[in-house]
DNA sequence: CGAATTTGTTACCGTTCAGTCCGTAATTAT
DNA sequence: ATAATTACGGACTGAACGGTAACAAATTCG
């Protein structure tokens, strides 16, 4: 009955994500999201409500992104448990040196950033490094060793995604892409 | 020549390392800093220089208590490496349940927190987890396996450091304390 | 004691923050 | 066409930001 919306919500989602991963919450200002849309505040505001919820809808969009292609990944990839991880390592790599800058890991950034006083951001966070852990158990149960110990493979999965967390942070500033390749070719080791 | 400090320097640095390790950079305002330190701004900024310049000066407080507590934990645990390491992730979980709230890792919350355009801060990061990466070299190099094999144990080290690392950020949001432990008992396996 | 110097405190500065109001343009239903 | 409804854009708001200026209290040296 109205004007319909002049731009993709889809798109505006995107675009958050990418602004938020790269600089964090605190740091982004409207300003900031303004020019990543290419939206005015009050469409912003009127379309998702407040700063907060551009930043959970940033997250969602992470998710919907990121973590389900990881899932892909480890699902499709054939064969034992270390090729499926070996795949989502070369992955990570690749499309960090594709963006050039090396902005980590959305999730990991996110936690480390994380307030306690922060319940809904910190569920969103739960849930997301809740699918990353039942992704990466499903890939190592193609290994026998592990599908038939569970408490092996609860915690290996935990092991792994520290580790993997760990690399996409490191890669900020400690690491370069030599060490993070040598970091995930040791750490397949132990798969 | 004239009136003394009327506050201990190293104590102030203490207050700002705690400030900003649980808060990071952007969110801890100048009134936080002024509750946390029990100083007045003018104090602060006269002293210290500028915020900026606080938290470099809270995270080579935290490379000092923290990092020098690490080195030392590695270096005079007896025994093999994988003994050197447990001793240092049982030091990670008791401090983290000390403190009651599970601010993570400094360095690993500034790493994930830092922008590109910030070369000094990136410099005491890469300083500070080039000392840690020594550390566990040297603890590493306890066993003979390691000690002869400079390219495994360089391997192992980017490993173990990306996984201690992912740890303590997973602490602050997904990780509960029974999950860090089983992924610590996991991860010292692969020593 | 008194001059010099530095600390600590209060008040203040311009800027930027997230968020809102309101007039205008665009679209649909009647 | 016209009325109703909605999106858009610019101007605006009060509060909080980091940082500074000016003054009073305290300490040391001559």
């Amino acid at each position: 009955m109205a004007r319909p919306l002049g731009f993709d919500p889809e798109d505006a989602r995107t675009a958050l994500m990418n602004v938020f991963w790269a600089r964090g919450y605190e740091a982004t200002s409207m300003q900031d999201i303004e020019a990543a849309t290419g939206l005015r505040k009050q469409s912003l505001y009127r379309y998702f409500g407040d700063k907060h919820a551009m930043y959970l809808a940033a997250l969602r969009s992470y998710e919907e992104c990121v973590v389900a292609e990881a899932e892909r990944i480890l699902g499709e990839t054939p064969g034992p448990a270390r090729a499926r991880f070996s795949a989502l390592l070369d992955w990570v790599i690749r499309s960090s040196s594709d963006t050039g800058g090396m902005r980590g890991c959305f999730l990991a950034n996110a936690s480390a950033e994380a307030s306690a006083a922060d319940p809904e951001t910190a569920e969103v966070l739960a849930a997301m490094s809740g699918r990353m852990a039942d992704a990466f158990g499903a890939a190592l149960a193609a290994d026998t060793k592990y599908r038939d110990d569970a408490d092996l493979r609860r915690a290996r999965t935990r092991h792994l995604l520290a580790a993997y967390v760990g690399l996409r942070v490191l890669v900020k500033g400690a690491f370069d892409a030599a060490a993070v390749r040598e970091a995930a070719d040791d750490l397949l080791l132990s798969v």
